[in-house]
RNA sequence: GGCGCCAUAGCCAAGUGGUAAGGCAAGGGUCUGCAAAACCUUUAUCCCCCGGUUCGAGUCCGGGUGGCGCCUCCA
């Protein structure tokens, strides 16, 4: 069995290396989190899931995993729909973060193990600004603090750039209190209206980056193992957060950074410009919540995917494909007459679910070797020799699997009984071979969304 | 202008220098009260183009062409 360590590519260096952690069984990992003023949407889901899938898998070979996931709560774009919600910036927030946890709890992704809010953590973000401002990296200017990017010697090793090239795109900002234009701002002094915290600078708020410093060396320490986030985060975020915390370091904030590719709809960027962004409420109304999971992990994570419904109806069908395959299983193992047997040696399967995964998370294979796997079953099923641990052999594999990819079908109970008798009242009419009536509550089920697929075990029924 | 990414069948998508995984769709077949599912089978002599390295390249190198991202809030 494969025993060597997870490689994984660190935008750092470009390449893939081997994962070493600081404290060996112990991964500590922070990624990005949404800013709390809107549901999330597909591209956002992307990054959540992507982050997820590392996390399971983690836990999966053996590691012990913190992980935490930050909620910008208090931002530009939060006040705005404050104003316009005629609300406040909090009420915004604490309704946003529900929306966020009943998503991300629809496309299987688990809680972290901490999820701080800026506004939980301004006493850390104003000690941090206040380090940096008396050890010269930042200075005051007005009533803001900016970071000096020119005394971090490193600035721009994550997005490749040096200060030159920065300023050659001619885009960075020129205010005339900047030192130099790629100064960013650690604190922005209060306007009116605007929520505001006391600070020895005066009140007023934190800037975008600081609070992903402050939060890691809070819930993480002053180092962590990996950093993830959307590939946009690279610069200026990422690159900020590294100057900040190194800053005040001297060594390396993460080891290994993870980016995310972006997500296109129907071939164009997604963009509110556009119109064309899709939260994943609307979209869990419309699809499987799980064929939209499968959609975002079937390509590598760091891959750009294309959002249709073409590619969405295919991912349907392929959830069909496991599902029908897992309740065929069931449906087998709850016959009385079963023979006994040896359970399956399966290593070969997970060997090579472990080597596409320990190959930078490459989902896109292992969901390759799943569907190799349900095949497989499939085969198993037609052949004269059923063994109850045979059976049990492949359904422990299988479920194992999908709760690892987060695939696993979660019982809906509300009319399941209602169906279930239909279908028991169907079964007897067709023991009888009185098919007016099996057909007849067919057509009635039909109705009611539900299709049946009869087997020589039973019928098995499932929703659109 | 700077930094970086991608180009594989009708669609989606893997592919570590050794002769193209997997899913969806489509055709044919087996099975079946019907229907469906499942299984079998067919579908890229070829991986954007041109050179080069090599016994051998989708896979490495150089040059094109075509998409795209970041440099500004952004997953």
């Amino acid at each position: 069995m494969d025993k060597l360590a997870i490689q994984l590519y660190n935008s750092l260096s470009g390449k893939k290396e081997p994962l070493v952690t600081n404290k060996p069984g112990v991964v500590k990992m922070y990624s990005c989190g949404p800013t709390v003023y809107n549901f999330f949407h597909i591209g956002n889901a992307r990054a959540f899931v992507t982050f997820d899938m590392v996390r399971r898998y983690l836990i999966y070979r053996g590691y012990q995993v913190k992980f935490v996931q930050n909620f910008t709560d208090v931002d530009d774009k939060l006040i705005n729909k404050a104003n316009e919600l005629n609300t406040t910036v909090e009420t915004v927030a604490n309704r946003f973060i529900e929306e966020y946890f009943i998503d991300a709890n629809t496309i299987g992704i688990e809680k972290a193990d901490a999820h701080p809010r800026v506004t939980d953590t301004m006493e850390d973000i104003i000690l941090f600004i206040d380090r940096l401002v008396m050890t010269g990296y930042a200075y005051v200017a007005g009533g803001d603090v900016l970071f000096e990017t020119p005394k971090f010697a490193e600035y721009g090793k994550l997005s490749k750039q040096s200060l030159d090239e920065l300023l050659s795109g001619s885009r960075v900002e020129v205010s005339d209190y900047k030192r130099h234009p790629t100064d960013f701002t650690l604190w922005k002094a209060a306007k009116p209206g605007e929520p505001s915290w006391d600070s020895p600078w005066g009140k007023g708020r934190p800037g975008w980056h600081i609070e992903c410093s402050a939060m890691i060396q809070k819930h993480l320490g002053d180092h962590i193992d990996i950093h993830g986030g959307g590939h946009d985060l690279i610069f200026p975020h990422h690159e900020n957060e590294i100057a900040q915390s190194e800053a005040l370091l001297g060594s390396p904030l993460a080891k290994y950074f993870m980016h995310n590719g972006y997500i296109n709809i129907n071939n164009e960027k997604m963009s509110k410009s556009l119109g064309n962004s899709v939260n994943v409420r609307d979209l869990a109304q419309q699809y499987d919540p799980r064929a939209l999971r499968l959609f975002l992990i079937s390509a590598h994570y760091r891959s750009p995917i294309n959002f249709s419904d073409e590619v969405m109806q295919q991912m349907m069908a392929a959830i069909q494909r496991i599902d029908a395959s897992r309740e065929h299983l069931m449906l087998r193992l709850q016959s009385s007459y079963l023979p006994e047997g040896d359970p399956f040696d399966l290593s070969m399967f997970e060997s090579r679910l472990l080597e596409a995964m320990d190959d930078d998370f490459n989902s896109a294979i292992a969901t390759g070797v799943l569907f190799d796997l349900v095949r497989e079953i499939n085969l198993y099923m037609r052949s004269d020799d059923l063994t109850r641990q045979g059976l049990g052999s492949y359904l422990e594999k299988l479920d194992a699997w999908l709760e690892l990819y987060g695939l696993l079908q979660l019982e809906k109970v509300e009319d399941k009984e209602k169906i279930e008798s239909l279908v028991k009242e169907r079964e007897e009419a067709r023991k009888e071979r009185n098919f007016a009536i099996a057909d007849a509550i067919r057509v009635k089920l039909e109705e009611m969304g539900v299709h049946l697929e009869d087997a020589a075990q039973g019928t098995r029924w499932w929703r659109d």
